[in-house]
DNA sequence: GAGCACTGC
């Protein structure tokens, strides 16, 4: 493992937590502290299993005795563990079995600044246990400078400092606004480049997307070699989460004497990993953000201006290793009076459903008046609601159904949830976890180099023989790629990204031992494709489309026109019915993942949410003999 | 005939 990445965290903040957990451990009343369980949590999984590394090597133990961590598909803890380090997600997830943490003393929310949407649901929960729980001792620790805004939350907690170890960042603004910040970001490198000397540190400089960076890459090359030998050498690295594992190692190897490195990243490089040998930063002010529109339950990724505090994060970037400097290709007067303090949190700008399922699963009903620390908009917990009662999850008053509670075992959205718990009936389990891990991995399953389009898309082609929909295509990958025994090379042969098939078979095995757990049977049902659609429908009626003809589609239920994605199999054969698994806004609106349905199954299976008007062509009604139709 | 910031269970 690869201890460079979140190796930042443990610098800065285990200090403080390493001493607080020792003095508990060598106290010669350790007996009457036996029940001593500290959970300590963490966004993200290297981080947390960095920094139980870290804290097991400074105390003398072994990994996973005293000291140990719990992440998702690896559980490094055993029952002497007294100090755990866990995923936020984690420890949420260890709610729904034990809803007041009966077997936690201690219990630490670390990077708290970051508000998760699970550190945000997490604060709500323990603020809300430690109410009848006086015992329990809550540290929110947060590199934020609003500290009294956590400490107000949590009644009044009183604040500690504890002094970071950092080097100064000298900041400097452009004097006036910049028009094209891409060019700038480049012409900026370049004059580092040229008038440091080389060997005295890289640079990082952050853009919003892979099509930027390879963008500024294309240009960066272009000039570097206008310049031929004049100039050292300029070591172009570009890093981004759907890199190819083997790319990305490239930004570690070190740099050689007498040349610079210039790290073109994403968002990434400001939290999930720390590029040791930075001096010089360049942030142009920008990120991708993801945001939700409740109304229209479409998500979509906006190029938007970052915070005060995200930037000064990608300031820090420059000042880990010795004093650094950051370019802000915005004015100070941009800074100063543009910038949001914070990032508006991620609780604010999603869609609930799946955190809706959860609350109510703990049996927290008045969703409403939650004691959220920033609430969530009314209109996305209706939304959510609304969902969740439509998937038959909730009853009229708003209870968990039998239905509901099985949903939530799950670490799904409830949609998909609810197409697992629907495949008991059609006699489908097995296919249907496929489909579950392969949805929830994301749409970074097919890779698809600029240079080799063509062939990815013909590879991909193959998976959609028989026009078979986006579900069953995803199916057909799965299946194919555990023929061959898991193998990469089939990977590469078909332009399918390993990481993400991994990641799908780990989802997947999950999903299979959860099946267990609510008694739902793994029954395969090779050939009934029908049975398959079945199920999907039932967790995806909500997401149903008819053609219009134009070869645009309208939803049904709440009308809107959208678009067949064209990296849809069914892009072509425009079926006259489908349901979708998500709505994207990018430059159109475009359903992601679509499956072509007889409009009789919305009846036949959500009969409490369409009726047959819905579902009749337009053309029917007038038609004198319009019944007969199969229920 | 398009475009995938980043996490997490």
């Amino acid at each position: 493992m690869n201890s460079r990445l979140g190796d930042n965290h443990s610098a800065r903040s285990s200090g403080g937590l390493v001493n607080f957990a020792k003095s508990s451990v060598d106290s010669p009343s350790i007996s009457l502290l036996q029940s001593l369980f500290v959970g300590c949590t963490q966004p993200r999984r290297v981080a947390a299993m960095s920094v139980s590394a870290r804290v097991s090597q400074e105390m003398g133990v072994k990994l996973g005795h005293e000291v140990g961590y719990s992440i998702r598909f690896e559980d490094c803890t055993s029952e002497k563990t007294i100090l755990k380090y866990m995923t936020d997600g984690m420890l949420l997830r260890e709610f729904l079995g034990e809803p007041d943490l009966a077997s936690y003393s201690v219990v630490m929310v670390d990077e708290a600044h970051e508000r998760t949407l699970s550190t945000d649901i997490l604060f709500g929960l323990v603020k809300d246990i430690s109410r009848f729980r006086p015992d329990l001792k809550l540290l929110i620790s947060s590199a934020t400078l609003d500290a009294e805004k956590f400490s107000d939350y949590f009644d009044s907690a009183p604040i500690f400092k504890i002094p970071g170890r950092r080097f100064p960042v000298e900041i400097h603004y452009t004097k006036a606004p910049e028009a094209d910040y891409l060019d700038a970001a480049i012409v900026t490198a370049l004059q580092i480049h040229v008038t440091q000397p080389p060997g005295d540190g890289d640079i990082l400089v952050f853009f919003t997307g892979q099509e930027e960076i390879e963008t500024a890459e294309e240009i960066l090359k272009h000039r570097t070699r206008g310049l031929g030998t004049k100039i050292a050498e300029l070591i172009i690295c570009p890093i981004y989460a759907n890199l190819p594992t083997e790319l990305q190692a490239k930004i570690f190897e070190p740099t050689p004497e007498g040349a610079r490195k210039v790290v073109l990243a994403t968002n990434i490089a400001e939290t999930s990993l720390t590029i040791d040998g930075i001096k010089y930063v360049i942030d142009p002010g920008f990120c991708k953000m993801k945001s939700y529109n409740p109304r229209t339950g479409m998500e979509s990724l906006l190029v938007t201006p970052i915070s005060k505090a995200s930037a000064n994060q990608r300031a820090g970037r420059s000042g880990r290793t010795g004093p650094g400097k950051c370019f802000r290709l915005y004015t100070a007067y941009n800074y100063y009076n543009d910038l949001d303090d914070n990032t508006v949190p991620e609780i604010q700008r999603t869609n609930l459903a799946n955190v809706v399922l959860m609350l109510k699963s703990l049996g927290i009903h008045d969703l409403l008046n939650f004691d959220f620390m920033d609430p969530p908009p009314a209109e996305a917990l209706l939304k959510a609601l609304e969902l969740l009662f439509a998937l038959s999850a909730l009853n009229r008053l708003g209870e968990l159904t039998k239905v509901g509670r099985r949903m939530a075992e799950f670490p799904l959205d409830p949609m998909l949830s609810k197409m697992i718990v629907a495949s008991e009936k059609y006699q489908c389990s097995d296919e249907i976890i496929s489909i579950a891990a392969m949805l929830s991995v994301g749409n970074s399953i097919f890779y698809r180099p600029k240079d080799k389009q063509v062939h990815a898309d013909n590879a991909r082609l193959n998976f959609h023989m028989g026009n078979v929909g986006d579900h069953v295509a995803l199916l057909k990958v799965y299946s194919s790629w555990k023929e061959t025994n898991f193998s990469t090379q089939w990977c590469y042969e078909n332009y399918i990204q390993v990481r993400s098939m991994k990641r799908a078979r780990d989802i997947r095995d999950q999903l299979e031992g959860l099946l267990e757990r609510v008694e739902i049977e793994l029954t395969s049902n090779d050939n009934d494709l029908e049975a398959v659609k079945k199920s999907i429908t039932s967790g995806f009626f909500p997401h149903s489309a008819r053609l219009q003809k134009n070869g645009s589609y309208r939803t049904v239920k709440h009308p809107q026109t959208v678009h067949i994605h064209p990296s849809s199999g069914l892009a072509q054969v425009l079926p006259r019915w489908v349901v979708y698994h998500e709505l994207v806004l990018t430059t159109k609106e475009y359903m992601r993942q679509v499956t072509e349905l007889k409009p009789e199954w919305l009846v036949e299976i959500a009969p409490h949410y369409y009726e047959l008007k819905d579902v009749e062509d337009p053309g029917s009604k007038k038609m004198p003999r319009g019944e007969g139709r199969p229920s």
